[in-house]
This record gives C-alpha cells, sequence and structure tokens, in this order.
DNA sequence: CAGTATCCAGAGTGATACTG
DNA sequence: CAGTATCACTCTGGATACTG
C-alpha cells in the first residue's frame, strides 16, 4: 500500500523544510500511520484479544483489565466502535446492560495482535536476561 | 512463558502489588503485560521493522521515521539495545558512526510486528469507512 | 555524526462526583 | 449498570543548546 500525500511540513523542525520521500508508514501524515498509532494502544490490545473469546459487558471487561480506568475503558471501546472494530449492544433490561463484540473486522486484527502477546510470553525470560546484562556492563 | 490465569479476586485500583500474585497479561504487574507495553510503543514498532531490511546509521533512522525527534529516536534505540533487541556497533571514524542492526530476538518479534502493519494497511480503507458512518450517523 | 542536558507546554490519565 | 463531566496532576515528548 502507497500513501500520496507529501508531508504537512508544519510540525518540522525548523532546518530541514520539507523533503520529498516515497511516502509510507514511516511517514507522519499517512493514514496508516495514525491507524498504527491506535492500533499499538496498551488498552486496545487487551479489550480486543478479550472480546476474542466471547462478547463482554462493560464491567465485565473492567474487571479483567486490570489496571485500566473507567475513563480509559469507556474511551477504548468507543474508539473501537467507530472503527468498526467491535460493536456495542444494549439490552434494555431494569439497570441497562451493555454487550461488546468483536467484529468480522476486528477478527482479523486480533490475531495479527496475538501474534505480538505471543511474542511476549514466549520471550519474556530472554529480554529480561538481556536486560540484565546490560545493567551490569553499565553499572559493573 | 505463560502467566497464570487466575482470576484476581482483589483489585485495589491504586497499589501495585508487584510481588504477590502471578497474573496474566490482563494483570498489571504481569512482566509480559510491561513487555507488551514496551513493544505496542510508537517508534519501537517503524525502528524494529526498519532494522530488518538492512542495518541502519542514527541519522538515517531519523530521516527515514519521519516526525521521530532526536530525543526519542535515542531512548528508543538505547531501550532496545537494552532489551537485547539490537546491536549497538560504533566505528571509530573522523566523526564517529554507529549503525543499529537487528539481533536475532528482535528479528524473530519483527515478524509479529509487520502482521500488525500489514493489517493497517490492508484494511485502512474499511476502518476510515466505519468512522464516517459513526460519524455520520452522530451528527445527522 | 551521534548523542546528552535542560526547559517547559500540553496531552494523557486517574480520582471524584454526578446521571439515566 | 454503564456511562459522562470536571479537575488536578503526572510525565511524555518537542525545542533548543551543548559535547566528544
Amino acid at each position: 500500500m502507497k500513501c500520496s500525500m507529501s508531508q504537512e511540513g508544519t510540525l518540522l523542525s525548523s532546518g530541514h523544510p520539507a523533503e520529498t520521500r516515497p511516502p509510507d508508514v514511516y511517514s507522519a501524515a499517512c493514514p496508516t500511520r495514525q491507524l498504527l498509532d491506535r492500533v499499538a494502544d496498551k488498552w486496545t490490545t487487551l479489550v480486543l484479544t478479550l472480546l476474542r473469546d466471547e462478547p463482554m459487558r462493560f464491567n465485565a471487561l473492567r474487571r479483567r483489565v486490570e489496571g485500566v480506568s473507567q475513563k480509559m475503558l469507556s474511551q477504548t471501546v468507543r474508539q473501537l466502535e467507530r472503527d468498526g472494530l467491535v460493536t456495542r449492544t444494549v439490552t434494555p433490561t431494569v439497570p441497562v446492560s451493555v454487550s461488546y463484540a468483536l467484529t468480522p473486522l476486528g477478527g482479523t486484527l486480533v490475531d495479527a495482535l496475538q501474534a505480538m502477546i505471543d511474542w511476549a510470553e514466549d520471550n519474556m525470560a530472554e529480554v529480561s536476561k538481556a536486560q540484565t546484562a546490560y545493567d551490569e556492563r553499565r553499572l559493573g
């Protein structure tokens, strides 16, 4: 995929006026990059992978995603709904209940994200070892 | 590595009981979650995928990753080196030159990240459509 | 060239209180 | 239950200047 824009120039430092480069993911204004920023969000990843298994209600998500605030979860699910990645279903029970579920589009994204999580689970130990080695080299 | 998937009973919002129970990815204190946070970082993703193709020098990366500041790039590559994902090679030329390259461990991570980028490139259009539809539903 | 140090504006986030 | 609104605060991250 190719983005066809040139850079905005507004956010660049003074010394380098806009240069013409093949525009791709690494360009700031590319929509793909914007999407990547969103997708790489911490809560987004966790919420989406939770919903892979089953639809969940708001407070169920909140309990499961430890450390998320009401505000951030609310923000996250609204964003996901806007992006067409999850559906929001309101059931008019006595206290209203709201359920969130993956859309097919969201499902395809979860697969990519899961690869990332799997990597983290598989390689955490090795990374920790590298960190320790690095720190000892610096301090010792 | 897999953190235990036990459901946490006590969810104190303010505390950081890092050493009590082994939680899963969705728990705040799990090392896997910490790693995921790092990996999901914006610049990390871009730098790592750039290095997949070839080793690059500092300013080459800087030019390529549009919008990154010197400070953030410096921070990012140092972190990546500490995590054992990239190597930092100093060549004592006249002005010193520093080259960064992926380690084998870093290479395995890039594959997972690339899946995420591919998804973004493939589905950007559909997401944009969903966003527009959502916004029109709200305003119209 | 490849950084480090400093300053500081503002986005992101949590706590709290309130609503349907 | 499922949010929204408001405020206070942290902490990222950009701009700038300096160093080896």
